[in-house]
DNA sequence: CGGTCAACCGCATGATGATGCGGGTGATAT
DNA sequence: ATATCACCCGCATCATCATGCGGTTGACCG
């Protein structure tokens, strides 16, 4: 049987999907709120094993409750139920701990089903908000490597300056003069349109030149 | 209609996907391939809507193939159909521009609504796959600002440098005197155990503190 | 009320870095 | 075969940083 607590502040939608879940065999929904704040005093007492969570809420936002209840009960799969399709919202929530993320107008039947998916170790998605986090993926490399075009030894000295390194130990290291290293990194801020090393380590990290 | 190709070396495989594709309505499989090359080489002539693909196959992996087709054709949608479940598989066939990632056992009508949903701007996963794909946001702030302690001022003074500010511009920005940069500095390197800026930056890239 | 702590300020010294200039080699491309 | 480019080396100079020491203030806590 699978336990589901609702936040919603919607009378009507908090309703109706506690009736739905009551009407699903295996499934019931043993407590619901208008707020998150009432949900986390509860959670002592009965924690469900999965949450439908709203975002838009009176005091505590939903992604914020998320953060909070993931803090003390990390076992508890919250399922955002929401009407927001931005990628800001869709990301906090995520990295709140949010293990799932529909949009309101998601189907009964698939929102079910997304509740037994959620607890048997899937992320149900609605597919539009599933693109925005494959999309994420994709953008990540504006500039990569070969945008700037530095050479593999620059990204030697690069590296070991990310490391922590000074000039003498990357000579060291490479076995080349100190005064080869500042060449190198000349020609690396000249591509990089910086002049210090802290700007060039920045950048470089900004940029997934160096992880 | 959905024009689907198949890119799978395995014969019984590719061809039990080809006829149940061509046993749905409003779905074709108009060419099938047991390598990347030559469908890369084909897509000039007859472009599909979506492209099934394996990633291990002989020659240029799956994963490749995906970055040399998105390069020239970017809307064709791919969609991975493999066994590998590992991250690395997952984020990389994403990275390179695949919409949709399916583990081989999918079920057939599974694997027909999800090319259905690939068109509809969906992003179509295997419940496990999308729960890693969720579990990479979420693991990001390993250690965050808290563990490493350091005050909202020492933070002002961190992220400043991190845009590479000298101590100099770093006072002025924030009406300090350089001195008083300095003392922060010094404490900052203490709690990161570090003494340079270099890798007072590298640390907190690396930890979280600073995007 | 004394203790602790974050935030602030100052000075001094040696080390390191940034940048300008000069030069050299070998491999690849035109 | 000459150009281009990555890579290598050197010197000099001024700016910046790292680190040691000292101090003050105001907030909070037991």
């Amino acid at each position: 049987m699978i336990q589901v607590s609702i936040v919603e502040d919607n009378d009507a939608i908090r309703n109706g999907l506690a009736m739905l879940i009551n009407a699903t065999a295996d499934m019931e929904c043993i407590s619901t709120y208008t707020d998150c704040e009432t949900c986390i005093g509860d959670l002592p007492d009965h924690g469900p094993d999965v949450i439908l969570m709203d975002i838009g809420l009176p005091g505590m936002s939903g992604i914020e409750g998320v953060r909070e209840i993931k803090k003390d009960f990390p076992d508890i799969h919250i399922l955002m139920l929401t009407v927001y399709e931005e990628n800001d919202k869709i990301f906090d929530a995520l990295c709140a701990g949010a293990t799932g993320y529909l949009v309101k107008k998601t189907p009964a039947e698939q929102l079910i089903q997304a509740i037994q998916d959620v607890v048997h170790g899937g992320s149900p998605m609605s597919s539009h908000i599933a693109r925005k986090v494959v999309a994420f993926f994709q953008k990540q490399p504006p500039k990569a490597m070969e945008e700037h075009h530095l050479s593999s030894r620059e990204m030697d000295i690069l590296t070991s300056l990310a490391n922590g390194n000074s000039y003498k130990l990357i000579a060291d290291d490479l076995t080349i003069s100190i005064d080869t290293v500042r060449f190198h990194i000349r020609n690396i801020y000249k591509k990089l349109q910086v002049n210090s090393q802290t700007e060039a380590i920045s950048k470089a990290f900004r940029d997934g030149l160096i992880k």
